[in-house]
DNA sequence: CGTCCAGGTCTAC
DNA sequence: GGTAGACCTGGACGC
């Protein structure tokens, strides 16, 4: 791996994806797709591209990084693509008779931001509210970290006035903050869900369900992002999709869960491609 | 103008 | 266990 000054930070590991961006603030454009965004690399923030090139997902910056830079931003990249992740098990579930064989060509790679703890005030931020209200809120959040998403420390340190006042999060605001708090004291550790290894899915899912503002939905949707794809991210948005593509008048949360059943671990992440297959351009 | 509700959650029955 | 109401905010409506 090289990186800084305009000399590109690869990775010797092949990815073969349709990145989804789920979370604001991002943009891909295309073609070729490139993501951008501002990482916070150590104590300084810069603006990292991101494309496939050749098989293998290049991360570019302007400015040169120093080699311990180089370290972080590539384990940041590597976090957010979800480079660990195999998804191969799940590949072979999709024969070729399945409506989602199509995905077997690479897609499924879900982009989670650097770290859980955005993930999850993000996914807060999308609760019960439009999505233009979401984006207010996250550009709000970045502002204030200065161009990148803010560290649990400013975030606790940040008056409820901001919030309710600036970022106009209303009711939200005290459950990031509270996080935000837990977070910064050490007496929660997020990112330790992205690791949790062989932890049952229900633990992880448990100590989510604890947190304030964290219900089922955001349960569901912050365990996507850290690769645990058993559940179905159940919301407004997702339910009548579901409808208009099968063409059912109902459907249960129950009936769309045996649906899907079929795909075990990978449910969550197959109902999320049967509803987002024409966000991808072929 | 008032009402409704959007990529829900919490509390109180 | 299941369900009603409240909850910040601000667009999209109907009147």
């Amino acid at each position: 791996m090289r990186g800084g000054g305009g000399e590109p930070v690869s990775f010797a590991r092949t990815i073969r994806s349709h990145g989804c961006a789920t979370l604001p603030p991002a943009r891909i454009e295309g073609p070729p797709p490139v993501y951008r965004r501002h990482l916070r690399v150590g104590a300084r923030i810069v603006e990292v591209a991101m494309r496939e090139r050749a098989g293998r997902l290049v991360a570019q910056t302007e400015t040169r990084l120093r080699s311990s830079e180089v370290e972080r931003l590539s384990e940041l990249v590597a976090r957010m693509f979800r480079l660990s992740d195999d998804l191969s098990p799940f590949y072979a579930l999709l024969g070729r008779d399945d409506p989602l064989h199509w995905a077997t060509q690479g897609a499924g790679r879900i982009l989670a931001s650097p770290s859980v703890f955005e993930d999850v005030i993000k996914t807060i931020c999308t609760t019960n509210c439009t999505w233009s209200a979401t984006q207010r809120m996250t550009a709000a959040l970045t502002e204030l970290g200065g161009g990148a998403f803010p560290e649990p420390q400013t975030l606790a340190s940040t008056p409820p006035s901001w919030y309710a006042g600036v970022a106009r999060m209303g009711y939200r605001g005290a459950y990031v903050r509270s996080i935000a708090k837990l977070v910064a004291s050490g007496a929660l550790d997020l990112e330790a869900l992205r690791d949790a290894g062989p932890t049952a899915d229900d633990e992880v899912e448990r100590s989510l369900l604890e947190l304030p503002g964290i219900g089922p939905y955001a349960a569901a949707h912050v365990m996507l992002l850290l690769g645990r794809y058993g559940r179905l991210v159940l919301d407004s948005w997702t339910r009548p999709k579901y409808l208009r593509l099968t063409g059912r008048r109902r459907a249960a949360d129950s009936s769309m869960r045996r649906a899907f059943a079929r795909y075990g671990p990978y449910a969550g992440l197959a109902f999320w491609l049967f509803l987002t297959r024409d966000w991808i351009e072929e």
